[in-house]
This record gives C-alpha cells, sequence and structure tokens, in this order.
DNA sequence: TCAGTGAATAATTTATTGATTGTTCATTCT
DNA sequence: AGAATGAACAATCAATAAATTATTCACTGA
C-alpha cells in the first residue's frame, strides 16, 4: 500500500468515527484533518469533496453487507431451498439489526442516495446477483423449476421488498416480520418447485388497463 | 342531510380545491373560511383544527380508492387467478397515476400519517380485504389451495408491497413495473395453485438465527 | 338558545442576519 | 517537483427576530 493511500485510509477511519457518532453533518473537514494531524486544504488532495468520503464508506459498508448475505451461502445447507430462505432471512435480520443499532449508517446512505441515486442501483443489483446464484443452482439440480432466471430474480428480489430496512415501512417487530416473512417465502417456494402436473401453471399475462384511471377530477 | 352536514361538506370541498392547488401547508383556515363566507372561528364548530380537514378528505379518498379495485371484482371475470392479477395490477396503476398526476394527494397522505399512524395501519387492513375475499373464493372453488388463507392474504399484500406507491421506492416506468409485477404474479400463482404431487411442499420455517448480528463494530 | 363572529393569544412559519463550514489556490516547505 | 499549508471566498447553517397562522373565547345577533 503507497504511502498516499495509507493516508487515505486515515482520513477514512476517522471518517467512520465521526460520522458515526456525530453523524456526516455534524462532522466538519477541519475535524477530519485535525484528527489526521493536517490542514483541511490537504483532505482535498485525497477527496474530490466531503460527500465523496461518505460515498467511499457507504460503498465498503454495501459491499460488507453483501458478504454478510453471502456467508450464509458457505454453511453447509442441504438444498438449494434452504439457501434462499437463510439468505432472504439474513437480509431481513441485518438490515432490521442495522437500523436499530447504528442509525448513523442509514443516515449516511441516504444522504449518499440522494448526491447519488446510481449508488442504491448497484447496491440493490448486487444483492440480486446473491439471489440469482441461487436460483441457477436449483435450476441446474432440478430442484426448483424456472423458466426463466433473471426475470424470476427481480421478481423474487422484489416481492421481498418490504423485508429490506423493513422499518422504513412499518413498525412492526422482527419477530412479527419473520413469521410474515415465512408465509410469503412459503408461497414463493412452492411457486419455484416444480410440479408434476401435465400441463403446467402459464406465466401472468399483464392485464389490460381497460377502467380509466383517475376518473374523478382533480 | 342536516344544515350542519352541508355547511361541513362546504368546508370539505373548500379545502379539497386549496389542498389540491397550494397544498396543505400553505391553504390558512382563513382562507377556507373566506370561501366558506363565514369567520375562521366558526370552522372550529366543524373540526377539531386543520389537521382533522386533512384526515377526512384523506379518509375519503383512501375509500375510493379501495372501492376503484373493489370495481375491479364486479368485471365479469372468468377465474380467481385473473381476480387477483387484475387487482393487483389495478392496485399499480392507480398509485402510480395518482403519484404523477396529483402529486399534492400524496403530500396530504403524508402529513396526515405522519399525524395519525393508525390512518395508514387501517387504509393497508381495508386493501388486504379485497385480497383475502378472492383468496377465500379460490380456496372454496378449488382453484387454489391455501392452508392459512389469513396468513397468505398478509404474505401476499407484503409481497406487493413495491407495487404500492412504487415511485417511493423506484424510478422505474410504469411499463417496467408492470413486466416485473407480472413475474411475481407467475411465481405467486403458482404458489397458490394446487399441485397433484402425493407430497406437498411443507411451509416455509423460520431459519435459526446462528451468525453474530453486526460482528464489525460500531 | 345557539350559530356565528372576530379580536386576542399561542404556535408556527418565514425572513434576516451572523457565524460556521466547504472548497480553492497562491504560497511555503521538504 | 510534489506535498502540504492556511488565508480567502462562497456556500451553508443556526439563531434570532418578524410575520403569519391556528386556535380560543367572550361576545353578538337572530
Amino acid at each position: 500500500m503507497s504511502e498516499s493511500d495509507t493516508i487515505r485510509e486515515k482520513i477514512i477511519d476517522a471518517a467512520r468515527e465521526r460520522f458515526s457518532h456525530y453523524g456526516y453533518p455534524k462532522t466538519t473537514i477541519a475535524e477530519l484533518a485535525d484528527d489526521c494531524a493536517m490542514s483541511p486544504g490537504n483532505i482535498y488532495r485525497f477527496f474530490k469533496g466531503k460527500i465523496d468520503i461518505a460515498v467511499e464508506i457507504a460503498r465498503r459498508e454495501a459491499l460488507s453487507a453483501v458478504e454478510v448475505i453471502e456467508a450464509v451461502l458457505d454453511c453447509p445447507v442441504r438444498s438449494s431451498r434452504q439457501r434462499l430462505e437463510e439468505v432472504v432471512f439474513a437480509d431481513l435480520r441485518y438490515t432490521f439489526h442495522l437500523l436499530e443499532n447504528r442509525p448513523k449508517t442509514l443516515e449516511l446512505a441516504q444522504i449518499v442516495v440522494s448526491d447519488r441515486p446510481q449508488f442504491q442501483i448497484e447496491s440493490l443489483r448486487r444483492e440480486r446477483r446473491v439471489f440469482q446464484r441461487i436460483l441457477h443452482e436449483g435450476q441446474a439440480s432440478g430442484e426448483f423449476y424456472i423458466d426463466n432466471v433473471a426475470a424470476t430474480t427481480i421478481a423474487l428480489h422484489a416481492a421481498t421488498t418490504k423485508y429490506r430496512y423493513a422499518q422504513l415501512f412499518t413498525n412492526q417487530t422482527l419477530s412479527e416480520l419473520e413469521r410474515e416473512l415465512a408465509h410469503v417465502m412459503t408461497v414463493i417456494i412452492r411457486g419455484l418447485m416444480p410440479s408434476k402436473d401435465s400441463k403446467p401453471v402459464a406465466d401472468t399475462i399483464i392485464p389490460p388497463e381497460d377502467t380509466s384511471p383517475l376518473a374523478n377530477a382533480s
């Protein structure tokens, strides 16, 4: 690691400390400079602006979050079904505890996303890749029957939206959410399993929009 | 309708007009009083406070939204599956158009909910009742096989969360959302259909939480 | 009696100012 | 020459004052 990188890391460490303690807005560049025993101006040789320090921290946080989810895959687990369930529940629990124990992390993420919408899109994409891998495996082993793995991955991810950062949508407890998610997964897993029926269930067709929207005026 | 009720309606109409044009915060009680040719103080004989006018308007809006969804059920439609699909798509389209064409309605709803959290809970419950009715029918006719209708209703509702006020979560177009929702519904419908298999798919068990949450310190 | 008033008051919002902070860059060190 | 500085400037924030608004209530007129 070059000298330059070491200094960069020092800035990131200082920022992580202060952001998590006092929050992004209350942390000043002057303070970070002090922490690193340098002048405010020098920070700008390592980061284009204050927000870019936040972006880097959030990027690493997001990567390590996916790693936590991925770690579940390394467990010696029996079926694709179980893998899928464990990943989905790990996601719920991880994000739930994150919001409960480290609210400043969410604040930081929201600030970053409001400035860099692409950030969220990429984070979600990374998460979906984990889902996709499991679906592929299940498809290959014959445990699942899936017409279109890519589309089904997106569907699965969308159907579990409520269980990512659940506190943003509801004030249910973690136990309640877990029970609810179990029911969601029961339906979804059934939908992914191959059926021995003669004729398989046809895909959903987008129904035509016949009712005029918002008939009641402004 | 009593004289008193007529005046109350007049206030509501004036408020609806101004709230939708200028928004709740920019509308003053004095203006509403002017519109109704009365004094500000007199408004308080009909509503406990300004927020209560908003609550009443939002309540009616929510009721008529459910009616729009329910109207779909009256169409001569073949199967429970189609009914379910039409309701879910109607929900997506209705809320999508609402946010697109009448953003002040969302603003009002958010103000009401932040003051009266119960309001949202009840609105969601009303919506779920429509879902539940369809699941019951499908269950009774044998088109669906559902262990626990109440729990499955909640699961179905949760799995389609992203498609209610979708613009709050994403900036996908309506067409993109429709395509995505079609895939979600394909999986879900498969999960609701009875299988002729000898052994039915077992319910999801909540996996034990073995990995310590947030191992990386604050 | 009681629907309605409107001035008085409390609460909230908006405007303003001064202080703080993010960022740049001419300059100094090494 | 490249690394670092810190004063200068612009942008943002916090504190306060001023204005507006929500709400109350003693009162009025039918």
